[in-house]
Formats: structure tokens, C-alpha cells, sequence
DNA sequence: TAAAATAATAGACAGTGTTCATTTTTTTGG
DNA sequence: CCAAAAAAATGAACACTGTCTATTATTTTA
């Protein structure tokens, strides 16, 4: 069979990764199935590796559209903050783990063969969610720290998903945490609490 | 067959979990395979399956020793520390995880399915990790606070996981970022900064 | 309308985890 | 010492996986 109905090739590949998101969602990482996608939108499993070329490069693309819901989740929910963003940033990061476990664990748990390098749109993906974060950073930054606003924009990210993933895969449970979202937001506060507020102004970091 | 030379079950157990360990630690989760294992023993695949049932439970089992193994490890750093122990602390967990990459992200890349319970070494492994940590930070804080000690370390350990996550799969490297240590160690001692020498006595913290 | 290009197929291959009837070995009891 | 019971080990079979590729079908082009 050639061309079926008016599908065109970028359609196709769209249709793939919207399916493949979809399983990824349901059945998670280690379960997902090539096979299985191709099966659901009625095409076989040669087309898939005609189309993607390896099952890595399939991961990709499909991780690619998570990061970018993320974003549009966080632009989102900083649109509609009360003020508090740096509260609305680490919300919004929890959230989205949370209402999308599987898919929000496939990226991390997606470890790519050092032979395949991933494809720009991943990296360029990555990094706007990167800038949304270091823009709020930076916002509550005084002048003479905030060309620090990258590096510790970094740290924080880094601290943040620390504690999303011991909350998502039972770390914190088997701790006897019952509230990580809180707890990363007082890291959160403590690190920009000397800049918030100025130094020496108090600040009601809530615990 | 039956029994062959000398082994008792005990210790059939114990060489299919240290071969399942070099395994793991070789060629990572994603590749690893029982079969193999069971291969490089001199056994059958149905032996590992008479032993430990499935792939979840060996997993856990390869799993629980390296836990041990990174406990052993930080006990070791905390012994021969030069007095900065938060420090050592820090960069022992950092040091195992960049000495032993397959094996440490084997812990978090294992996911196991609901229906699987863990087996209590396992859980307590853990727990003595975490204990290790708790002690040095209540070590730390002043009698008044020192209550919050279990919790501000369950914190503490998730930053620095978070950033040792990020050094190790590449996302710090993607953000231009080159001493994750230090950014974790930094973010550890803001958090301790007010405890461990008072509220306004000068600290040196290294960025 | 014939030829070239493109798209899609599905069988084959080498793996995997898992199960289980069968065989081998060891232990036990008289 | 040897037969019977218990324990240990086997490996073929099953249903899956990702990957490759020769074949077939369709569309586009000339």
C-alpha cells in the first residue's frame, strides 16, 4: 500500500506521537510498545521505523510534546497567579507530574545510548522551560545578585525535581513525608530569601 | 540436576545477586538480563525464576545490596572526614553515584509494579541510608530546632539527589551548568546556614 | 500510460520475561 | 546399602519485544 486516504508524511508522524503519547500516559515507560501504537492507529510496525527510524528517536519525539505541555502548563498557571509566582512555578511543577505520572517519569527514565543524539526541538524544548523558570528567578532577584539568576535558577530546578520524584515514586512515603510539595517550597524560599526580601527583611517563609 | 557441588541455597542466592550486580552495574537497566545472568553462573534461566520468582524480586535484590554498598560507602567518607562533615556527607553521595552510575540509577529507574511488595531489607537498607543523614544534620542544629531533623533532612537528601540526578543524566550539562556538586552543597548549607553557627554568625559558605 | 519514486507491509530474527512438566541429584529411613 | 521421598535444576514452549528488509501497493512524474 502507498499513501492512504490524505495523510500526509509530517500528519502521519503527528499521528504516531499523539498515539504514542496516549499509550506512554496509560501504560507507562517500561510496558510501552511500538507495536502496539502502530496497531491502534491501523498501521503496522514497519511504518513506525520507517517513519521514526528507532525506537529511541520514537521516545524522543513523544518526550519532546510532554515538555512542551509542561511549559504551556506553567505559562499557564503563572498567567493566572495571585502574585506569589515563585509558589505558582514549584505548584505548576508538581501538578504536572502529578496529573501526568507516567509520562512526566518517561523523560527522566528515557536514558538515551550514547550513539544517538537527540534532536534540537528536545533541546530547544528543554530549554524554554529552562528561561521560564530563570525569568521568575531573575524577576525577584535584586539588581546586584541577578546575573546569578541562570546558575541558581539551575539549582533549583534541580531541587524541586529532587523532591517531585521522591514524591511520585514512594521515596517520601516510605519517609513518612506527607507534604513534599511544602517542603520543597521552603528550599525554594530559603534560597531566594536573602534576595526576595532584601537582607534582613523579614519574610513569612512558610514551612 | 540437583544439588551441585557445595551450594546451599543461600549461597546460590548470593552468587546470583553479586553476578546480577556486575551485570547491572555493566550495562545498565534498560540492558539488563536474567538470562544473562543465569548464563554466567553456569545456570539455567529456570534456576533464577526457582530463586526469586520474577524480574521485579531480583531487581530488588541487586538493588537492596547496592544500598548497602552506598551506605558502607558514606560511613567510610564519614569516618575519615577532616570535620566538614555536611561536606563529606554531600560529596559522598555524589562520589558513589559517579563511581557506580548503573547502580545507583538502577534504584530509581526500577519502578515496581503495585501488586509487588517490597521485602523489608529492602525498606530497611533504605531506611539506614537515610538515618545516616538525619544523625549528622541533627548534629548540626541547635537544641531548638533540632526537633525538625528527620524532616529537614528527608529535604536535604532530595536537593541533593535532585542535583546529583541532574549531573548524572546529562540535564545540567544540557543547561551549561559544570559543578553540580557545589551548587548542592550550596543549596545544603543555606538550609543549615542559620543552625550550624547561629542565627547571624558568619558561615563560610563556597558557592 | 509507462516508469520512477514513495509509502506501507508483514515475515524473519534475535532477544526478552515467564511458566512448568521433566529430569537429575541429594537426603532420608529402614 | 539401597529404595523412596524431597529438593534442585533444567530447558523447551509461549507470548512478547525492537529491528531489519524484501516485497507489494500506491502515487507522482514524465
Amino acid at each position: 500500500m502507498g499513501r492512504r486516504s490524505d495523510h500526509s508524511r509530517a500528519e502521519l508522524e503527528r499521528m504516531i506521537i499523539v498515539e504514542g503519547h496516549r499509550q506512554l500516559a496509560e501504560v507507562g515507560f517500561a510496558r510501552f510498545s511500538a507495536r502496539e501504537v502502530a496497531k491502534r492507529i491501523g498501521y503496522s510496525i514497519g511504518t513506525i521505523y520507517n517513519v521514526f527510524g528507532t525506537h529511541d528517536r520514537l521516545i524522543l519525539a513523544i518526550n519532546t510534546r510532554t515538555f512542551r505541555l509542561w511549559a504551556d502548563h506553567l505559562r499557564a498557571r503563572l498567567q493566572a497567579s495571585d502574585g506569589d509566582r515563585i509558589r505558582t512555578l514549584v505548584e505548576g511543577y508538581f501538578s504536572f507530574a502529578r496529573e501526568n505520572p507516567n509520562l512526566w517519569m518517561a523523560i527522566y527514565d528515557h536514558r538515551l545510548p550514547p550513539d544517538v543524539t537527540m534532536p534540537p526541538e528536545y533541546e530547544a524544548e528543554r530549554a524554554e522551560l529552562t528561561e521560564i523558570v530563570t525569568k521568575e528567578v531573575a524577576a525577584v532577584l535584586p539588581q546586584p545578585v541577578r546575573a546569578q539568576a541562570p546558575r541558581l535558577a539551575r539549582s533549583l530546578i534541580a531541587t524541586v525535581h529532587g523532591h517531585c520524584t521522591f514524591a511520585l515514586n514512594g521515596t517520601f512515603a516510605l519517609m513518612g513525608e506527607t507534604n513534599p510539595l511544602e517542603l520543597a517550597l521552603a528550599r525554594v524560599r530559603e534560597s531566594l530569601k536573602p534576595a526576595e526580601g532584601g537582607v534582613g527583611k523579614p519574610h513569612d517563609a512558610r514551612s
